[in-house]
DNA sequence: TTGTAAGCGTTATCAA
DNA sequence: TTGATAACGCTTACAA
């Protein structure tokens, strides 16, 4: 089984060529005789044939394969950024080889650089650092679209979220409906989308008279699970109650706090009003009021996706693309 | 940049033997001169070099790539799935091909056999239906490992839990509890994971002299939030009051059946008693008594893979494995 | 309408 | 120690 159009030839006393060319649906447009037509196709009725795509790729140069580079899957952002960019990368004909990072630059240097050697045409990464990102931009020969986070670096395609703005937003509704202030949870504050979201939280925080107080902010060194739940409990240690108004810089985080408050308290208190960024379905489980900011995927991806096809067709611009997020209210609490 | 070994070659009048072996690291074994080494190293020092994986799979007929097809990566237990794999895969030196078939035979059949023309050394399918897995079986000629469903195709090698197990496991410890009838959200029940776990509801429910009632049992068509939405709906019309004790065969239903109670109600009433398959960390953001059950996914991807090396290597044997899973409870209230 | 030959970049084999 | 050459299966260009 598994034959190739040399064997189907031979096998058929005929050219390559001629299976080729009736193979790919060609036959018409070189009129091979109807007889040589169905000699083929009955052939391949019984035996099957299955184009080598490794072949095909050696010879042509290229893949139809994109490389996607992300932190982790387990993340649903990233997987639901992931799944977005595989239909649409299928619906462009292109195979996507998604790669997990997990926060590590060496792995993000040596996954991105294992997807060239596999000769995929283009690669989208959401990069750990600025200097992997930079990294990239040197070394690697193939187009590069960043995602998520924009470290500046030069000459960098970035498609990101406006978290500046989404920051702004998401502080100024809770503001509008608490009028009083609201913490901040920060992860890692390295990250861009972080440091812009935050800084977005500081404008409206100063836009109506409260001054930045480093009271108002905890932070950590990551973006995990456990920093949230660190966060939280050094806030409960320190002002022997549990914050009435949070924002948490991400899920995770959201997830970290929450499950201490769950321990310490048996439950989460409902009148605690939550802000976070990374939309979920399940924060609907939540009985509390919750503001979150639900990022565009579908516009980025589509965005990403497009510089890409042009990278690949030989521009060479660097390119920036800017998506704005949208506010969700889940509130059944008068406050 | 990105030169071949031919061109090095050329450019520093070596052979392409020499710098092959120097490349590969197998110059100490050939006693190339130190000199020679030198000169490549420092010439690629400059240039760089990146393998052609492509020309390397087409002479070595292996391209060091699984493939793992899945219903959709947005369904947390199959992007747990997916990381796993991904990551015992590259410990292995094998890249990951992730596709999703948003529950589509057609189109998993195309993506199993565009896998097989991109030449992958096996492929990992959670299948969508019992035809599907016969037709990959019958006109596949690569290693197939089935995950998580086990349509009882003859010759098909799967991993699975013991969602038979899993469903007695979770109605006893919530009877136990409870008291009284629960009742059972089924999704999809063609699908051999949630009849499973239905007929261990059911084993339990009459295990305590609780009569096997379809009052006891709602179905949908299949397993997505609109249809654990439909039937919270169709059971509240039918009984004017929302169930105080439910199962739901898996997270989407879940999600579905919560919302509709949230939209109803204006919060989810913290009294009911809830069951489910499928963990997630944000189950306990709500303020419920929760019991779920944890499937291994770690198992259950070592024992693929396991599965999958073995056939790699040139086993014909059809084997299956059966994880069990785990009961996690989330208990807060006294009933 | 069909056939032939070169080449994609690697590896394997045999020779020197 | 190094070099030459034939594959792997496909596409392209040209010839018949």
């Amino acid at each position: 089984m598994a034959k190739t159009i040399e064997q189907i030839a031979n096998d058929l006393g005929l050219s390559i060529t001629t299976v080729r060319l009736v193979l790919n649906g060609k036959a018409e447009q070189y009129r091979i005789s109807v007889k040589t037509q169905e000699k083929i196709s009955a052939y391949v009725e019984e035996y099957g044939y299955i184009v080598n795509h490794t072949a095909r790729s050696l010879k042509l140069n290229k893949t139809e394969t994109f490389g996607l580079v992300i932190p982790r899957l387990s993340n649903p952002f990233f997987s639901a950024l992931a799944e977005l960019m595989e239909i649409r990368c299928r619906e462009a004909g292109y195979q996507l080889m998604i790669c997990c990072t997990y926060g590590d630059p060496k792995y993000e240097n040596k996954l991105v650089k294992s997807l060239e050697e596999r000769n995929v045409d283009g690669i989208f990464v959401v990069s750990v650092d600025a200097k992997s990102q930079a990294h990239h931009i040197k070394h690697r020969n193939k187009p590069l679209v960043f995602l998520d986070r924009d470290f500046g670096v030069k000459g960098a395609s970035c498609v990101i979220t406006d978290n500046c703005e989404s920051g702004y937003q998401l502080t100024s509704a809770m503001l509008n409906k608490v009028q009083q202030p609201i913490h901040f949870f920060v992860g890692d504050g390295g990250l861009p989308t972080i440091a812009d979201r935050l800084s977005g939280y500081v404008r409206a925080m100063t836009t109506i008279g409260l001054q930045e107080d480093s009271a108002h902010t905890s932070y950590a060194d990551h973006n995990r699970t456990q920093d949230g739940e660190l966060m939280m409990e050094r806030f409960i240690a320190q002002h022997q109650q549990y914050p009435l108004n949070f924002i948490a810089s991400s899920l995770p985080i959201l997830e970290g706090g929450l499950s201490v408050l769950r321990e310490r308290y048996g439950h989460i208190p409902a009148q605690i009003n939550i802000g976070t960024f990374d939309e979920h379905v399940m924060l609907s489980f939540l009985g509390n009021n919750i503001w979150s900011m639900r990022q565009d995927e579908k516009t980025l991806v589509e965005q990403a996706f497009l510089l890409m096809s042009r990278k690949v067709t030989g521009h060479k611009a660097t390119e920036r693309f800017v998506a704005k997020a949208e506010l969700i209210c889940r509130l059944g609490f008068d406050i």
